[in-house]
RNA sequence: GCGCCUGUAGUUCAGUGGAUAGAACAUCGGCCUCCGGAGCCGAGGGUCGCAGGUUCGAAUCCUGCCAGGCGCACCA
């Protein structure tokens, strides 16, 4: 399946261009079909003409008249106009948006859905915070961005995999281990503090007082028998809150992989022993090095084993990312907060070493979430155990809110979140202005059909009744909306979505204001009637790939 | 000091080398006999951080500065 428009624009470009130099052309340039900056230009236009000229010396207007002529004998043409100094301007033919909208209704969400990725499969790997505490709000944006990133790439026909990547060894756990042996001391009346470098949130002490009851440990019995014990327990304590919270945010994962499996089934020493045999490894000061610097420049070399003997999360890191290049994913997507910016080239150099062809492993970098209050900044610092947790968040603004708005900016960029605005159910916030319209279209539906007026079927419905530019500019973008969904999947860039969103939602409100659906000409409120559906649709697609929901009702 | 990200309207941000740089919010001014006014329309507002360069063409690419953020562990 494919229903990109500028594809099939493109491929009528080349067949022209073809057909005229014949052969003296053998592969165009990478020119660009996109949406003019005015309307006057038309509903598409591409470069073309200007890449050609500057291959061929010729000038730019008489190649991109003779291209012109060429392609407005297209049928899904109605316009094709060569403009100066290098553009054709391209108008789609109305039969060609109407067939289009009846194509969107039967198809409803699969109108989306390509097969470019089908046979293949992707792995999203996203939030895999540390079990040592409750999820914040940073690790919303991570949640959000990964699940719609998920959801758009198996829209494009990828078998998409979920997977958070649990720290559950190591020495941060093993000290969260040990405030958490202190709590429970506490609670028993010892006098005991927990120290600078553990962990004293207040919700090791909820979590002390159900170890307490649960575990049933002596006093008696030395630390380095509690800890593993504690450190088990501690662990699944608060993994349990970590689902719940992404549960209620509505993430789902295919797949909850623990660093400790690597050591189990030995995936970490044969990972090593491969890089040992390409050289890359090296003992120096009791400890076991990779050598960085020799993949990557100006990078350094790291450790992979400490002087004690233990592994570190770099050497963990590997194993893990050798283990999904064997399950055969054709890409993974990692998904850091900034703060692990530094991290990257280490991996990268790491999976061109393993053998992962170029441009598989795709590292998005989402930068910070700063909380705003009107236009007051919320505290959400970390060192002084104030930060907003993730389930606060949505208790106070919703799934919706805060899924629209983690959305609504590239991930490179910071991210100002107004929670006032948020939750305001009024259209200046952008998620109630496109849930509204959505729902405002259901409304006119369920009226309409209780006066007997029934939606029609694509094979009966005349759509040359809609003949305003409200209604043409409604089945425009409506057909221009695969285009958005694969782009938007191709560059794992969601934030454009919820642009395209609020455009759609813009012409549906203001098409409203100028016409009406249900009128006393029974045909055509069958055929705005049809519009309208196909909006729904479209509205509810998008929402679905963002996991916001469409409310029928608000 | 080094690396990466960011710098665009009063604010928050879009803007895969293309035409006169856009949106939302805010401000100001308008629009309801009638399908949800929980909506719509209009106006003002910009040296695209600064300076060079690349070319037919630069907010976009390159170089150098300036400012903010995040990193720079035998933490994860």
């Amino acid at each position: 399946m494919d229903n990109s428009v500028k594809s099939l624009v493109k491929n009528a470009i080349k067949n022209v261009v073809e057909s005229i130099w014949k052969k003296d052309l053998h592969h165009l340039p990478q020119f660009v079909v996109d949406r003019p900056k005015r309307k006057e230009w038309g509903d598409l236009s591409t470069n073309l003409p200007f890449l050609l000229s500057t291959r061929g010396g010729e000038h730019p207007e008489s190649i991109g008249e003779i291209i012109s002529s060429g392609l407005s004998r297209e049928k899904i043409f109605s316009r094709v106009e060569f403009a100066s100094p290098g553009f054709i301007n391209l108008s789609l033919s109305d039969s060609f948006l109407k067939d289009t909208l009846k194509k969107v209704v039967r198809e409803r969400e699969n109108f989306t859905v390509f097969s470019l990725g089908e046979g293949r499969s992707v792995q999203v790997e996203f939030v895999s915070a540390n079990p040592t505490g409750p999820l914040h709000v940073g690790h919303g944006r991570a949640a959000a961005l990964g699940d719609a990133i998920a959801n758009n790439l198996g829209k494009l026909g990828y078998k998409v995999y979920r997977e958070y990547y649990v720290n559950d060894i190591g020495g941060q756990i093993k000290r969260l281990a040990r405030s958490l042996w202190i709590r429970m001391r506490q609670i028993e009346g010892e006098k005991v503090e927990v120290p600078e470098d553990g962990y004293r949130g207040e919700y090791l002490v909820d979590i002390a007082k159900v170890a307490g009851e649960k575990l049933n440990i002596k006093e008696e019995l030395s630390d380095e028998k509690v800890i593993p014990l504690l450190s088990r327990f501690v662990v699944d304590e608060i993994l349990k809150d970590i689902r719940d919270d992404l549960d209620r945010f509505g993430v789902r994962y295919d797949r909850w992989f623990f660093e400790s499996e690597l050591y189990k089934n030995d995936d970490l020493s044969r990972t090593l022993s491969l890089l040992e045999q390409k050289g890359l490894i090296y003992e120096k000061d009791g400890a076991l090095w990779f050598r960085t610097s020799s993949v990557i420049n100006g990078e350094q070399d790291r450790v992979l084993r400490r002087k004690n003997g233990e592994y570190t999360y770099f050497a963990s890191d590997i194993a893990y990312h050798q283990d999904k290049l064997k399950r055969g994913f054709y890409r993974v997507v990692d998904i850091w907060g900034a703060d692990h910016i530094g991290y990257v080239p280490r991996i990268k150099a790491v999976a061109k070493v393993l053998g992962y062809p170029e441009d598989a492993l795709k590292i998005i970098i989402y930068q910070l979430v700063t909380l705003k209050r009107g236009g007051r900044r919320v505290s959400a610092s970390t060192r002084a155990g104030e930060f907003i947790s993730l389930k606060e968040l949505l208790d106070e603004v919703g799934r919706d809110a805060a899924r629209f708005f983690f959305l609504s900016r590239s991930s490179d960029s910071h991210l100002d979140f107004d929670l006032e605005l948020a939750k305001k159910q009024t259209p200046e916030n952008p998620v109630f202005y496109v849930q509204y319209a959505h729902a405002r279209i259901c409304s006119i539906l369920r009226k309409a059909e209780k006066e007997g007026i029934f939606t029609p079927d694509p094979e009966k419905v005349n759509l040359n009744l809609l003949t305003t530019p409200e209604e043409r500019d409604l089945m425009l973008s409506i057909a221009l909306l695969p285009d958005q969904v694969k782009e938007a999947g191709e560059n794992l860039e969601p934030h454009h979505l919820t642009g395209y969103l609020q455009e759609i939602a813009s012409l549906f409100h203001y098409f409203y204001t100028r016409h009406r659906v249900i009128t006393n000409n029974r045909e055509l409120s069958h055929a705005r009637l049809f519009l309208i559906q196909a909006v729904k649709i479209v509205i509810a697609d998008l929402l679905g790939i963002l996991g916001i929901s469409a409310p029928e009702r608000m």
